[in-house]
DNA sequence: GTCGCAAATGCTACTATGTTGCAAAACTAC
DNA sequence: GTAGTTTTGCAACATAGTAGCATTTGCGAC
């Protein structure tokens, strides 16, 4: 389907991870890169349908996993039962996330990580911390 | 079914909610109160069964959402699609999580709130952090 | 004590979210 | 172009949570 005039960063991101590049994965991640927020997989395949591309949702479960084992993506559960999406920036799992009680947006908080110098009770091993603020985005604040 | 001489700490609790004294919000709270760790709908129905309370799937999901705008309890979104309860103990919300990723339980670890002095972006509100640890529990952080 | 009312329960059915298995199609290497 | 493997698409299934409504039950009034 590409012709070989197409460097995209998507494509070439999907190929580093050693999978193929197929149509669906170049979208679904060119959707991930355009969004400043995490996404659900209904967003996602709305974003797809605009875009005229066909997929399964299933396919798009399937890609999304595979997204977030590839280390390129990560996936966060929110406040209802939908987990929502997004792309993992330079760092690792080391980023905190904004939720919006008021629209229910979720963003992403690059670059800043607190000192999570917490004195665990027991014998508790930490690996890693997760950050979630909630408030209100620019957006909200500024109509209320 | 009871008699006067039960002045449960359960009961009192509901009661000053302004809620009634059903035998099913009693033996919830119970289980919650007796839980050291947040327990998902399906292990509160099991430990219901096990005091031998007939309940109901809905009622119970009912039941907790009471307990939860009450203030009696909090939930929480975990890794997966299931919602954790547990007993909101002194403070409002300010406690943070420590979710163990061996055996999936998560546990409440009160009186410790980090300094999340997080230089936010742009106009954001921050209204309350929650902080979710990552690690192995004391009970599988041995065996390993 | 018992009567009545509102809250709570229990049931069925339904929606939403996510998963599994397998055949067909597409991507990559040769 | 052909072969081989991955990925997709479809259908069915599994799990988590919700809605409506009739019945029961706690609790106050009488």
């Amino acid at each position: 389907m590409s012709d070989h005039t197409h460097p995209s960063p998507a494509e070439s991101l999907i190929a580093a991870q050693g999978g193929r590049v197929t149509r669906t994965r170049v979208a679904v991640l060119e959707i991930l890169l355009a969004a400043e927020q995490s996404l659900t997989h209904d967003e996602i395949g709305v974003a797809l349908d605009d875009k005229g591309i066909k997929h399964d949702r299933v396919t798009l479960y399937r890609t999304l996993d595979w997204l977030v084992e590839s280390g390129v993506a990560h996936k966060m559960a929110g406040d209802d039962r939908a987990r929502r999406f997004g792309v993992a920036a330079s760092g690792p799992h080391e980023h905190a996330h904004f939720h919006c009680d008021r629209c229910g947006k979720v963003v992403c908080l690059e670059g800043l990580q607190p000192a999570v110098a917490v004195n665990l009770p027991g014998g508790y091993q930490l690996d890693r911390a997760e950050l979630v603020l909630h408030g209100a985005c620019p957006t909200c604040g500024k109509g209320a």
